[in-house]
RNA sequence: UCCUCGGUAGCUCAGAGGCAGAGCAAGCGGCUGUUAACCGCUGGGUCGUAGGUUCGAAUCCUACCCGGGGAGCCA
């Protein structure tokens, strides 16, 4: 048994492939099979003269998404998929297919979620799993290349206290357990027994978001480590999104190609420093005049998008009438995207001056909204690090900046293109009496953190970690519109099954 | 929870008070080194649900259900 993607080492050879139909084509002399086996796809020609009956019928039968094992010689022809194809001498169809649903046509998003078990199969699909898959492996090769330990948390947690996002609930033996938000706490536990660890997990959050950014169960990769203070945990952050991205680009040239990925973002982020603003030189870049220009040019913009849309639109209308049926089609599609980006300028219009107001009006103190940082990051062409945030809008277990104690030492990396923070850190208090006047002043139960104190009263150092969000990464790096199409089952308002 | 857009054939959509439509998919036939192939024919409908307005409702009104996007919150 050979799998597609190593086809080119048997040209001119006989080989068998075992896979799924992924399209047909059927003439009455020749028949073009799309194989698909996981590994990539192949186009396998039967011709009528030479097989038997048997096969020729076999091929003939054929519904999409079949399962086959199929034999022929190797090809190599530029005109095929893959740049190789099936000469096909024999064909043993293993399960003949019912309708499959997902035609090579365009679909909506509800029906293609309801039947994302399937959808997994498609192309656009299975690049971004490849993807996902590869950064998951960097992830573990860069720390493990460090010297850090993968340690796992607990998923269940017997308290909801840590912060202000709501939290699954569920019966543990008549107790209640929650789902944990994130593993940090004992991630600081292990990074006390071990000096660098990192976490790789799910976390859960019951937040009502409904958003191309959320996910309620998501994946979540949190180092930890000891003598870190946040600088060195910025380096660390800044050099392991890097060393994804490389990764990525050296690893699924073609994933990125099936995803039609710009990749010079991508570049751009591997190739430049990540640019660092503190929270207040962040609030000032928001309130400055640029970003107001920027803003009205961006409403420029759209609205010279819109009439250009209109005017195509009335061509397009004009010429359906007397348009051959190819060309209906061409239009109708044409049509199906210029009511889509109308949507989009329509919303984005109406947004651009809520973002404006939000933006100008900005108060220091407050929390940035997604709309801020994305006009954030509109202005840089690599991810953006913001640090020093006001310790009001952060974790009780933030360290204070030394020199200004109304700011906490944490920090977020922001992804380039409006795909949000990918990260977000801090290093951590470190002194037993300031964390518990903190866990006091949050109105939190002191005894659910007695353990989480004691890392505190026994050799107590510095240190700092952050999370990194996998989804969002993948989502950012693949050019995905949406987190749902970056993890196998998507879990998420409304959404548990498949 | 709030704002906003939507729900019409298996799928994607058009129809916006007056006969329920197209493309794809399915079935049959034809044709071609085809690339989401193409051409012809055939079958396919509780217009989200309930109520209302009207001579007449997919279309207008009300309520509800479901979905998309966004706010808040966050990775």
């Amino acid at each position: 048994m050979t799998y597609i993607n190593q086809l080119k080492i048997y040209v001119d050879q006989e080989v068998t492939l075992k896979g799924w139909v992924y399209n047909n084509r059927s003439s009455k002399a020749l028949q073009f099979i799309e194989l698909r086996d996981g590994s990539g796809l192949c186009q396998c020609i039967v011709a009528r003269d030479d097989v038997s009956d048997e096969v020729w019928d076999a091929a003939d039968s054929l519904k999409q998404e079949s399962s086959i094992e199929i034999t022929g010689n190797v090809v190599k022809d530029d005109r095929s998929v893959g740049g190789y194809e099936l000469h096909v001498s024999g064909l043993t169809v293993i399960q003949l297919a019912e309708d499959y649903p997902i035609t090579p046509k365009e679909h909506g998003v509800e029906f293609l979620m309801e039947n994302r078990h399937l959808w997994l199969r498609s192309r656009r699909q299975w690049a971004a799993m490849r993807v996902r898959n590869a950064i998951v492996f960097s992830i573990h090769k860069f720390f493990q290349e460090k010297e850090f330990l993968q340690l796992d948390a607990p998923i269940f947690t017997g308290n909801a206290a840590e912060g202000t996002t709501t939290l699954f609930e569920t019966d543990y033996f008549d107790d209640k357990a929650y789902l944990t938000q994130s593993g940090q706490l004992y991630a600081e536990a292990m990074a006390m027994a071990h000096g660098k660890v990192y976490t790789f997990g799910p976390t859960f959050r019951a937040e009502k978001s409904k958003t191309r950014r959320h996910l309620t169960e998501f994946w979540m990769i949190e180092p930890e480590m000891a003598f870190y203070d946040l600088d060195m945990n910025m380096d660390l952050a800044e050099e392991m999104v890097k060393d994804i991205i490389r990764y990525v680009l050296d690893h699924c040239p073609k994933e990125l190609e099936i995803l039609e990925r710009d990749t010079t973002q991508l570049k751009q982020a591997v190739e430049n420093e990540f640019h660092r603003l503190s929270y207040t030189e962040a609030v000032d870049l928001l309130k400055s005049n640029e970003t107001a220009a920027l803003l009205d040019q961006m409403t420029e913009e759209r609205k010279k998008e819109r009439e250009q849309l209109k005017a195509e639109l009335e061509e397009l209308k004009k010429e359906h009438g007397s348009a051959k049926k190819w060309r209906k089609a061409q239009i109708d599609q044409r049509i199906q995207e210029i009511h889509a980006r109308q949507d989009q300028i329509e919303e984005d219009l109406r947004n651009i001056p809520v973002w404006k107001q939000s933006a100008s009006g900005f108060t220091w103190g407050n929390d940035f909204g997604g709309s801020d940082e994305t006009i954030l990051t509109m202005q840089f062409d690599a991810p953006l690090i913001v640090h020093r945030y006001p310790a009001e809008v952060k974790a009780f277990y933030m360290k204070r900046d030394p020199d200004n104690d109304n700011l906490a030492l944490a920090m977020d990396v922001l992804a380039p293109e409006g795909y949000g923070e990918i990260i977000g850190g801090s290093q951590r208090e470190d002194s037993l009496e300031v964390l518990q006047k903190r866990i006091a002043d949050h109105d939190l139960p002191e005894d659910v953190f007695s353990w989480y104190l004691d890392l505190r009263r026994y050799g107590s150092v510095p240190h700092s970690g952050y999370g990194l969000g996998l989804e969002r990464t993948l989502s950012w790096i693949c050019g995905l519109s949406h987190v749902r199409e970056t993890i196998p089952f998507p879990r998420m308002l409304g959404r548990l099954s498949p």
